[in-house]
DNA sequence: ACAATATTAAACCAAATGGTTGACAGTTGC
DNA sequence: GCAACTGTCAACCATTTGGTTTAATATTGT
């Protein structure tokens, strides 16, 4: 089961993979928002809107703050960034530049050796 | 359930979430490979690993060229791009800058009319 | 004290995921 | 022709996912 490398990757990109929880993150986008608000325009029960957030929790891009009986949710940047830096370094491949390939295929390298990173 | 939008990023997301999957596109950059020479390194049945070049090529991230008995696989950036696309929209978000943060939402407002996308 | 509000928890369900094994099929080389 | 190689298919299994409904908990406003 190729050892499980990045745990992090793993859940930032099933997090991302379900359009509820995109739409939430948009509606999350310079605002923050409590649950109810949140899960009003998804198309699904108020508990189900709850475990995607929670999803969204676990993967580190949403953060949660109890304010009295309200969760109030805000986007947090840095596992997308995370996810974006993983796509980044296959920026060549989608540019079709093969060019630099040689040394892109050793920073991969590096980079899996350095931080032990699938 | 949210309508269904952006069947693309949720296969595309959805593909990458597995650390077996991202291993694969890895030893896909710069050269092609058959389905042997892809399962080897990874700790699982063969037919497991061919699953999950299906599971790629479902997201279009991969493409399969039959020659005879052996197939080979080669990476496919396209879908990659507009992950980063996707991600990309919120750069804004990862990098704390929130002062053109109302021209990101109607950007986002407009992308989303044009394209229906989530 | 009580009703309304905001949310979690629990029980349940169907479908999808990720893996296995064993049998089958096409291609290659001798 | 036959053995070896490459790969799919089918059946099966356990776990996870994504959803529901009903009940319980905590907070707020009157």
């Amino acid at each position: 089961m190729v050892t499980d490398r990045s745990p992090n990757l793993n859940r930032i990109f099933h997090a991302l993979a379900h359009p509820a929880r995109r739409a939430i993150l948009r509606q999350l986008t310079g605002r923050e928002q409590n649950l109810s608000e949140l899960s009003a325009p998804l198309r699904m029960s108020f508990p189900a809107a709850s475990k995607h957030v929670r999803v969204l929790e676990r993967a580190r891009l949403v953060r949660r703050r109890i304010v009295g009986r309200t969760h109030m949710c805000r986007i947090e940047g840095k596992p997308l960034a995370e996810a974006n830096d993983w796509l980044e370094s296959y920026r060549q491949v989608w540019e079709g530049n093969f060019q630099r390939l040689d040394e892109l295929l050793n920073e991969l390298k590096s980079q899996e050796a350095k931080r032990g990173n699938t």
